[in-house]
DNA sequence: CTGAAAGCGCTTACAG
DNA sequence: CTGAAAGCGCTTACAG
């Protein structure tokens, strides 16, 4: 009765359902999933959680697995401690149907880039050769966005973060981003890239300061593309402090749309989140059916959200 | 061997070993935990991650349990959907020996403020009659703090949330040292309470436009009183951008004593958020060898921490 | 000190 | 359609 079965007596049913209610039974998981050699839940590695990104890729992930009946546990990896208690193959993480990473690469997590325990494992928003990915087109989201500004005339600028080849943003994203930005320069015969990468530390308040002598010295109109929508806020506060028109005298294009970039106008390039989330549960549920095809790489495409910013 | 028993030869011992690593064993974990009830898993409850105080927690949980050799498993309410989930007594969380749950009334999370499964379970940063809990002296910390500014002279003032008494803040913590600053202004026969409270938004920036009149149209020194860290940020933002001096010009003593308060030199009331992590693991632990003890409240007092800005 | 038996609470396969 | 048996991989208690 409790599992579903249909062929059952509706008598028999109600008896069953009455006695459940009586006695106050609940399934013992610790026993189904022993005797079924299934947990019903997923791990989900991340490098933290509490920011914009992975709260919408839990909520998509979540959304997902739930309608199979599964739970996301999640795992950020707030300390080194964590990573090394995950390291050894009994650890909490791999009593799991399977296991999600996101942004975060294998390599530099486990020896030999292997997982303790060999479950299905698909990587979101990072890549690599053993293991089912999912990104995103970043190189040509930024190659779009850059090339956007440029046709609208202007000096062109990116603020980057400065730590991009490093931890945590070691899943390449920005890297390729920058790569993108460099493309669309190198398409219109321009190669002083340099003088136009403006690095601050990834805050709001950095980004500000550090976009400061670029409005300030330059003829306008003045072209901003911001590696993410989180040092363009930084951008949008340093134009509005000086006065300057945004889409005018300053034109700014960004990467993300995070959900305050509409009431911003803020035209950047949305990330597709959701699907992200989605497809990383959905491979996980494929792989189990096809536990030796080999490591599939999806990257999805990018839409540039144009509004009045650039 | 595996199991720690000591009454065994070392030549079976060492049987033992090689056996295990030829085969690669690893001791099933569901089985175990099916076996002897116990998981080794204490869930957490949260409202989020990814902010300075439940990252700390986190962490002093952490330590405490990996003694005991006792993982946490992270539950951040990051939506209605998972809240709903974890009303059902077979939902992952209660598949562990003991929850903690931080900063969240029982009360506004489940029916008669019950948790679905009986699991020894414990209060941090929040308080009910029906459980163990620990709590911190709020209201006592923000009164030695109002009471210092009081005592060195000048107009005093207080920053506070406008959102203190709703969600997420409705474990009162923010109501109690508001109630605490007015303490503090009544031992000294000060009655104007409501001049003196400026509301804002929980942000770094609210807080600085918050206190930009205070600051232009007051007589020097002013004191302000700041319900925590994050919102004293701002505070200094604005004295610096006003030209004014730290300390002298401008008092401002807080709540929480996060990691930049040292570099900032900020006066603030320090949060023993250590303690509260490791008594919370603890509890859990005696609680489980004294089920039918009353539940027990902590109260840990706070230090004042005193340095330059007041 | 070592080995074999019992049983935890389920699900699955089968007998009737 | 219903009921009883077998067995998942451990740990514990016990026999030798």
């Amino acid at each position: 009765v409790l599992n579903g079965y249909t062929d059952i007596t509706e008598s028999t049913r109600q008896r069953v359902l009455s006695a459940v209610k009586e006695l106050g039974f609940t399934p013992n998981r610790a026993a189904r999933s022993f005797r079924t050699g299934k947990t019903n839940t997923v791990s989900v590695f991340l490098p933290r959680i509490g920011d914009w990104f992975y709260d919408y890729l839990i909520s998509a992930i979540d959304t997902t697995l739930a309608d199979q009946d599964y739970d996301a546990a999640l795992f950020p990896l707030l300390s080194e401690r964590r990573l090394i208690r995950y390291r050894s193959a009994d650890a909490l993480p791999y009593q799991s149907d399977g296991v999600i990473m996101a942004s975060l690469n294998p390599e530099s997590l486990f020896p030999d880039a292997r997982l303790p325990a060999s479950l299905p494992t698909v990587l979101v928003d990072a890549y690599h050769g053993d293991f089912d990915s999912i990104t995103i087109d970043n190189r040509g989201g930024a190659r779009t966005a850059t090339s956007r500004l440029l046709d609208q005339g202007g000096d062109t600028y990116i603020v980057m973060v400065n730590d991009y080849d490093k931890e945590p943003f070691s899943s390449g994203v920005f890297i390729e981003r920058l790569a993108g930005f460099k493309e669309a320069l190198a398409l219109q015969g321009i190669s002083d890239f340099d003088r136009r990468i403006a690095l601050c530390e990834f805050s709001r308040i950095a980004a500000k300061q550090c976009v400061q002598d670029i409005l300030s010295s330059s003829a306008y109109p003045v072209n901003i593309f911001s590696c993410c929508d989180s040092l363009a806020r930084g951008v949008i506060d340093a134009v509005k402090d000086h006065g300057l028109r945004l889409g005018t005298d300053v034109r700014v294009i960004s990467f993300d749309d995070q959900p305050w970039a509409q009431n911003e106008e803020l035209s950047t390039v949305k990330q597709p989140i959701d699907e992200m989330g989605r497809l990383a549960a959905e491979i996980l549920f494929w792989r189990e059916e096809h536990p030796d095809a080999l490591p599939r790489h999806i990257e999805l495409p990018v839409e540039l959200i144009v509004r009045q910013s650039g």
